[in-house]
DNA sequence: GGGAGTTTGTTGACATGTCATCGAATCTAG
DNA sequence: CTAGATTCGATGACATGTCAACAAACTCCC
């Protein structure tokens, strides 16, 4: 790694400008959020990518690989949100270890009344703000960045110390 | 708050796509930074936004505004950096309340031998993964987005209840 | 000058996230 | 079948972040 090859204005002002926008984004949501729901961001996307499917119920592996959640974190956070009211948990039939995680009555009543305002929030603090070609450069690029950091190489340099190839 | 427009599926698509973005992109950068330099990104940010400045010596609350930390986040952070010999806190000459955090030379060391290679991380993993087009999309759109954040007006509803207009 | 109100940074209690470990269940070879 | 390896989810210890409260110092303004 000699010489590095810095970050010219222009790319500056992108990571600079991604990085703050992040920020800002997160606490502007997350306060409202709060503020109307009384949900925090974990909760709203445990109970959304629940509501997603058809019975509100998944496996509790499954539910952590798509949130990009350690399953430590989640059961963690389960037992909270269960204390709630919002989820149980169900043993699963075809797997002893295994549990399924359940959206409660009040938990879906809480996501559904929820969403509208938050994705509003979206809308006017992102989406709304940008052009219908900026809207498609950014579905383009987040994915092409996310396919690449999917990519099963990268995956195994960071179980194995990798042999340089 | 009636019918309310949900994301059509170019939005979702830009949504989703830079949450996802965000998460792993987080996941990959503190994950090499520990690896190669020993640092959390937090640390990194503390340490970048100080060596930034002349003598790398800020006033906390300077360096809480520039990084949108709490005071008492930074605070506690500073603490425990303070412990691994990365920063010192002095006192202020023109107020006594004030303290500023002053780069200790090892702290420099750290910042100065992880930036190599957190940039060529990131240009690994986002920049050189965009085309110039895009990287200048993402940085228009990214700093309108900061700036519609930044809004004093929104700042306002903030702290009043707010009576709606 | 001096009291009311603000700002600054620290602190402790608590919420949340990470990491290593564990027991139980499942899978794989032989 | 079964011993060994792997996967699943829970857990406890610990690191980190948030929030409210506080003392000390500053600012205003009379």
């Amino acid at each position: 790694m000699d010489a590095p090859r810095w970050l010219d204005e222009r790319e500056d002002r992108a990571w600079r400008g991604y990085r703050r926008m992040r920020r800002l984004l997160d606490l502007e949501l997350a306060r409202e959020l709060t503020q109307d729901a009384g949900l925090s961001e974990p909760d709203y996307d445990v109970l959304s990518d629940l509501s997603e499917t058809p019975q509100g119920r998944l496996r509790l592996s499954e539910l952590a690989d798509r949130m990009l959640w350690s399953r430590s974190r989640l059961s963690h956070h389960l037992t909270r949100m269960q204390q709630r009211g919002l989820v149980t948990r169900e043993e699963c039939a075809d797997d002893a270890r295994g549990s399924i995680v359940v959206l409660t009555p009040a938990g879906r009543r809480a996501i559904e009344s929820a969403a509208p305002g938050h994705v509003a929030a979206v809308r006017r603090h992102l989406i709304d703000l940008l052009t219908p070609a900026e809207v498609d450069a950014l579905g383009a690029l987040t994915h092409r960045v996310v396919d690449h950091l999917a990519d099963p190489g990268l995956r195994a340099a960071r179980t194995q110390p990798a042999t340089e190839v």
